[in-house]
RNA sequence: GGGCCCGUAGUUCAGUGGUUAGAACGAGCCGCUCAUAACGGUUAUGUCGCAGGUUCGAAUCCUGCCGGGCCUACCA
């Protein structure tokens, strides 16, 4: 293609056993407003999102439901779908598990294992659980007063499982892995995360089964067909059948190795040990970081079917707007850390950040420029020091916001933007231009002048957040559709453009109940 | 058991050795009136979890304790 640096940033794939929530909502998010970002800044983007369809647990709630797998993964794969209607996110490929090309990559990967030396025939016995597709040891399972086994007090039920199995030679990529987290400091993030990986790399690694014969509801091993991969070597090989593998004359081949894998923080293992050291043992690149997200509680608890209390995207959207509710998630909370998901924030952020400090200085000015300067971009005059620092520091948070999104820190992204949103209110009040009007309508137009400036960089900033709020911003500013990049960042409105009629952007929130009375 | 992280104003957090510990939101007061009862200015609040220690000096380093969260082999 051209000659534009490419950036691959992929959401985990979602198990499709759940319905969308929150915490989907949230990583696809995350990935969601990097992409845009990237492509604002003119790089070549490939943001991938998708739905892992394989495993024991699938194949039994499909028989539950009178499906076949297959119908069954169809029908919950298309739900999360939906929520990139939803949520307006922008992927540019959705991945499913249960695709041939998928199928074909996982199989040439696996031949790539076996042909390094890496996989090998044993037997695996242990306690199973089905639930959680997994084995213990058998400390880590005890016997209820109801005579059933389990993994731990209340975990879920296990059997005793004895199965031919592959395993990959796990254990000999330790001092490799912490070789290579120690040539590449960036690969996991946030830093607590990277010292619990690395400390449990150190605690010593075995091998690991990769295959089962329980169940055959997942991608079957080349030459042994009873064997079904193990659901994570398949499911984390996705990131790599998107772009072509193992056909690397793929166009999409030039986007690996990913940049950025965006992943909930229980899966942190999988990407961080198992998913390099898979790729190592193929003589695959591989991805240059992997960032765990957090958790998401509700007014302080946790979120849990039996309590209901799961944050529906669909509704939150519709009750506060989509473009608040993406604004919250990434503000609100550092990325990486837990975050409580509190109505009255929600409300306090919509209001203050958005409908006063934001909104309402788009309306201000906006306003003005329609009744006192004949609803064209008013005449750029004579620059002062006030307009100056006022236009240089919008400008100077370009390069802020960039350096803050190379560590995935939205939180800080935004705060810097609001301060000078902050400075943009406090630049109205010092020049009062309402007086100005009566006394030097000639600085009012300037003054004028340095506001929409200021909110056209500003806006641009903000597009990656809130696209369609941000969309009608620059509409207003009569910011063509081409001059909306970062490559524009410097083109400033041009004096005397016609304008449309201003309109409010972010209306405050006010309680239902209030409102009624 | 081992390991990692955290405990700072009503709330959410910043601050990792050095002047009277900061910001935002919320609260009070004042100003302004262009604007979405928005905006600006200003005031107030904290034994920086507890107890020791190192230091000329600690929220910041060390030790112990209390409280919370997470990881500890294959569940998103």
């Amino acid at each position: 293609m051209s000659g534009r640096s490419t950036f691959y940033v992929t959401t985990p794939i979602y198990y499709v056993n759940d319905v969308p929530h929150i915490g989907h909502a949230y990583a696809t998010l995350a990935c969601d407003v990097i992409a845009r970002f990237k492509r604002l800044d003119g790089y070549d983007v490939h943001f991938l999102t998708g739905t892992d369809e394989h495993g024991q647990k699938v194949e039994k709630a499909a028989a539950a439901a009178g499906l076949t797998p297959q119908a069954f993964t169809d029908k919950v794969s298309q739900s999360f779908r939906d929520l990139i209607g939803v949520m307006n996110f922008s992927p540019d490929g959705f991945i499913r598990t249960t695709e041939k090309r998928h199928y074909a990559a996982c199989q040439a990967l696996w031949e790539k294992l076996v042909a390094a030396g890496d996989i090998y025939l044993g037997k695996y016995a242990g306690w199973y659980s089905v639930r959680d597709e997994a084995f213990y040891a058998d400390s880590e399972t005890e016997v209820g007063t109801d005579g059933k086994r389990r993994a731990g007090p209340v975990g879920n039920e296990v059997e005793w499982v004895e199965e031919p199995s592959y395993f990959f030679k796990l254990s000999a990529w330790g001092d490799r892995l912490l070789e290579f987290y120690d040539k590449n400091p960036r690969f996991i993030a946030p830093e607590s995360r990277r010292n619990e990986v690395i400390s449990f790399v150190k605690g010593g690694l075995q091998d690991l089964s990769v295959s089962r014969t329980s169940f055959s509801w997942g991608i079957p091993v080349p030459g042994d067909p009873k064997h079904i991969m193990y659901v994570w070597l398949d499911a984390l090989t996705n990131y790599i059948t998107e772009c072509g593998y193992p056909d690397e004359s793929n166009p999409l081949w030039r986007f690996w190795p990913a940049d950025l894998h965006i992943i909930g923080k229980d899966i942190i293992r999988f990407h961080c040990v198992f998913w390099p050291a898979f790729l190592m043992a193929a003589g695959v690149a591989t991805p240059k970081r992997v960032f765990a997200s957090g958790w998401w509680t509700t007014e302080g608890q946790k979120i849990s079917k039996s309590l209901g209390n799961a944050i529906d995207p669909v509704a939150a959207t519709a009750e506060f707007g989509l473009d608040p509710f993406r604004y919250f998630l990434l503000r609100e909370v550092p990325f990486g850390n837990d975050g409580d998901f509190q109505r009255r924030a929600l409300i306090g952020r919509l209001n203050a950040d958005l409908a006063n400090a934001y909104g309402n200085l788009c309306q201000r000015v906006l306003s003005i420029v329609a009744k006192s300067c004949g609803e064209k971009v008013p005449p750029k005059g004579t620059l002062v020091e006030a307009d100056t620092a006022l236009l240089d520091r919008a400008t100077g948070l370009l390069a802020v916001v960039r350096a803050e999104f190379d560590e995935q820190a939205f939180h800080r992204a935004l705060t810097s933007i609001w301060e000078v949103i902050a400075d943009a209110n406090r630049y109205v009040d010092a020049q009062a231009p309402w007086a100005l009007a009566k006394t030097d309508p000639v600085r009012r137009d300037t003054v004028m002048w340095v506001l929409a400036e200021t909110i056209r960089r500003v806006t641009l900033l903000v597009q990656p957040f809130m696209p369609d709020s941000t969309a009608k911003i620059l509409d207003q500013l009569a910011v063509p559709a081409e001059a909306r990049t970062f490559a524009a960042f410097d083109r400033e409105l041009a004096s005397g453009t016609t304008l449309p009629k201003p309109q409010g952007v972010f209306p405050r929130f006010v309680e239902p109940a209030a409102a009624a009375s």
